[in-house]
DNA sequence: ATGGGGTTTAACCAAATGGTTAATATTGCA
DNA sequence: TGCAATATTAACCATTTGGTTAAACCCCAT
């Protein structure tokens, strides 16, 4: 006998993929049922409102995997491993939720205010790495680089593949397979790549 | 006397603005229309529908740039000042433009079949690279890399600041003017980047 | 069986929204 | 000046959409 889904489950399922596919604005509640299979009204049942249930969908998800990410700094004791461990974090993370770093770039793009408060709890990620850069700079390990820039080159390489999935998956004739296993080269690859071109 | 923008370079101006804050689903009509200072009527008058308005503000400008950014590639006879131009183009144009990647990004995951074409357009720019890459390769100049992962990581950290400028305006405190200079200094580091991390 | 709690549905509603119309204002030109 | 074309507006319209309501349904402990 199979488990079946909860209806809440199958909702939130359901959402994800539609709000995804669509963006908050774009999305429909009747798709959303529709997705899942049930009545409209069932759906303001579990959730009152569009809103509640975009959050529902995302808000705690994409707090628990950034807190992950940036914890990966937050425990590294010098810069290479710290690498390394932030960039196979961040694409295994996200190879679980694979729509998240489109969500939150569109989100961050609609409304600031709603997702602001979850970028800064990864503050103390963020000034732990730029104390390592500086450590590694001392110690003559890495050439003189603007530490800022290093992570925006870091999160760009490792976020871009997902949000740019559309248009990789239609120039590189991808499925979802091969996506991932992209993605999973990515691991040994991307931090192969930063670490080449900032070691001295 | 000052040369007045027309009603419709102004509609184009508001709608731009309009569109890139809310996407082609959030974007309100009205809404466009106050941002012009003009009657919601007068939008239908000039731009039939909000699908041609839509395609007015982007479809050419995004043709225009990207072509502009795959030629270099075209052009090019080696590897790295290949890299070197494509990177500068690309950063040029897109401060010229600087909401149309977001714009790019989200509606791909839309509706990937309205800008599929475009994107084959860059068909021969990418062929190209391949085989400079491969030459690179056979000189010794460069270690071995898949050259189609190179490319996804050019486009990474070209495109990545400014799909993700709300996020680096936050964090780092950036206003307009200090993104253009983060922009314009990534014109020279961005190509060393990357070119360290793959030269022999 | 039955009564009551949680679940699901069909039918509705009010507001928002893209788009139209018909009338008015402005402009260019014969 | 007067007229025709163009530009602009206020008032509407039809549809979509998020959300509500009240009734039905299901399940299970009494």
């Amino acid at each position: 006998m199979v488990e079946e889904a909860t209806t809440e489950q199958r909702i939130l399922e359901a959402a994800r993929k539609v709000f995804t596919r669509k963006g908050m604005a774009g999305a429909r509640m009747q798709e959303v049922a529709d997705e899942a299979g049930i009545n409209k009204a069932l759906l303001h049942y579990y959730f009152r409102s569009k809103q509640q249930l975009f959050e529902g969908v995302f808000k705690g998800s994409a707090q628990r995997q950034l807190g992950c990410v940036w914890k990966t700094l937050e425990e590294a004791d010098s810069l290479f491993p710290a690498i390394e461990r932030f960039v196979s974090t961040y694409l295994e993370r996200m190879l679980d939720e694979p729509l998240m770093p489109q969500f939150i770039i569109s989100e961050l793009n609609r409304d600031p205010n709603g997702l602001l408060e979850m970028i800064d709890r990864g503050q103390g990620g963020r000034s732990r790495f730029l104390h390592l850069v500086e450590e590694a700079l001392k110690r003559g390990e890495i050439i003189d680089i603007d530490p800022r820039e290093l992570l925006v080159n870091m999160m760009a390489l490792c976020a871009h593949p997902f949000i740019a999935r559309p248009m990789l998956a239609h120039i590189h004739g991808m499925n979802d397979e091969a996506f991932r296993r992209m993605i999973l080269k990515r691991r040994r690859t991307v931090p192969e790549f930063i670490i080449r071109s900032i070691r001295n």
